[in-house]
DNA sequence: CGAGATTCATGTGAAGTATACCTTTAGGCTTAA
DNA sequence: AAGCCTAAAGGTATACTTCACATGAATCTCGTA
């Protein structure tokens, strides 16, 4: 499709402007769907109320509360694992803050940025522009100072003349990679800024997170202290029930899907992300076959599909190499069924990049690339010892195999094509 | 037979390099008084 | 003379390479029972 010409891509939309998409389009708004409001299991879906998390939201508006009286709340640290609501819950309270200090007249700005998106703020650098870009500024993608861009956000915050709560979604990706010095150098801010103060709200998937960072920046931190357990399974279907209403039309769902898609998630530490996509894929692919009704068995269709359409993206946004790398993967793992050793996939990749145009990498930038995808958890490695012929990493990949055929195919295109 | 030394294939850290991009500065050209 | 454009200089972040050292259990070596 991409490659179709732009003239002949015209034509065609004129052509089927002018016989078929009206009947297509007039179709599909009268076709008898499941949804009166899709958005409502979306991802990215507020809604009014968050159920269960009734604890959580008086503590963090608690500590919170003081900015209202030009105070300066403490640092708050946040916990819990994905699909708890953290970011949701968080959003939430600062939302109504916001709200209520310009009732009051209070200059109060949040910005939020999350962390685990590849390429924006992975880097202590690219943190820090993106906060800028958050509030409005332009800064170049790279080649100034790092401090320059300190100085330029810190001027930005200082003309608010306020309080600024920073909220770091996924705090832990971003020390991982880049070193805890930028949460110092934002603590350490404060110090300096006359007529502003900065709040940071850190929030993080993993636990033991605090324990790794350096003690002096934990202090500071970590003043305060929210934790999210996990939702249970009847938490789950309350909360499905919930936005079920909100997003279907009476009766669409049959018995026990609610209950099946709250049981899958609260076997995977209660992820009520999770379980909405569930139910919205599931809907979706009810409603694609013309069912009325979504039924069990959708759900294991849904399911599928997440984790494939999950892989997909990822594997889109890796860069070449990368791709090359787990496209050599996928070869060696075909050929022998066995775990495969650093050292073959070396020697797959090599061949590989040449046959694809790519100047092959070093066996030691591969070896990152390498842990780069075991965290992202599309391959696992494990690190054994051979004995007296080595060391090496077991490598396998974690892709289940009706999605490696796709994935295979699309890897194959990319790079072969280009 | 068993304790310690060896060995292999690679993991991993640190430092160096190439590239792409940024700002500043200086010089040359144009323009308007 | 002032204003504007361009190119070079000087600087940075990032992705990658080079170098060097760390690892850890199967195997080997050699002393001992």
């Amino acid at each position: 499709m991409k490659r179709i010409s732009f003239k002949y891509h015209h034509f065609l939309w004129r052509f089927m402007g002018d016989l078929g998409l009206q009947d297509f389009f007039g179709n599909y708004a009268h076709k008898e769907g499941v949804f009166v409001e899709r958005k409502a299991l979306q991802s990215n879906y507020l809604p009014d109320s968050l159920p269960h998390r009734e604890e959580q939201i008086t503590q963090i508006a608690n500590i919170l509360a003081p900015s209202l009286r030009r105070g300066r709340p403490s640092n708050v640290f946040i916990y819990g694992k994905t699909g708890t609501g953290k970011t949701h819950t968080t959003n939430h309270v600062v939302h109504n803050l916001v709200v209520a200090a310009k009732e009051h007249k209070v200059p109060i700005k949040s910005i939020y940025v999350n962390c685990k998106l590849k390429r924006l703020a992975d880097t202590e650098y690219r943190l820090v522009a993106q906060l800028i870009r958050e509030c409005g500024g332009t800064i170049a993608a790279t080649g100034l100072p790092t401090d320059e861009v300190y100085k330029a956000f810190f001027e930005i915050v200082e003309e608010q003349k306020g309080l600024v709560l920073l909220i770091l979604d996924e705090v832990d990706q971003l020390v991982k990679k880049a070193g805890d010095e930028i949460l110092y150098n934002l603590v350490r801010v404060n110090e300096e800024l006359k007529h502003s103060q900065i709040v940071l709200l850190g929030i993080s998937n993993d636990l033991v997170f605090v324990d790794t960072i350096d003690p002096r920046v934990r202090s500071s931190l970590s003043e305060e202290e929210v934790v999210f357990p996990p939702y249970n399974a009847f938490q789950l279907q309350d909360i499905l029930r919930k936005r079920s209403e909100l997003a279907f039309k009476k009766d669409v769902v049959q018995q026990g899907v609610v209950e099946k898609c709250a049981a899958y998630a609260a076997r995977e530490h209660g992820d009520a992300r999770r379980a909405l996509e569930l139910m919205r894929v599931s809907a979706e692919i009810a409603e694609r076959n013309n069912h009325d009704l979504v039924k069990l068995e959708h759900i294991d269709q849904a399911e599928e599909k997440i984790e494939r359409d999950r892989v997909v993206d990822i594997i889109n946004a890796q860069p070449k190499q990368s791709q090359a790398t787990l496209y050599s993967i996928m070869l060696s793992s075909k050929k022998e069924k066995r775990n495969i050793s650093t050292g073959e996939v070396y020697d797959a990749y090599k061949s590989l990049a040449t046959q694809a145009g790519l100047r092959p990498l070093t066996q030691r930038r591969i070896s990152d690339i390498l842990s780069e995808l075991d965290m992202l958890g599309i391959i696992s490695t494990r690190i054994i010892s051979k004995g007296r012929y080595g060391r090496t990493s077991e490598i396998s990949l974690a892709i289940p195999a009706p999605i490696f055929e796709k994935t295979e195919h699309l890897l194959a295109e990319g790079l072969a094509l280009s």
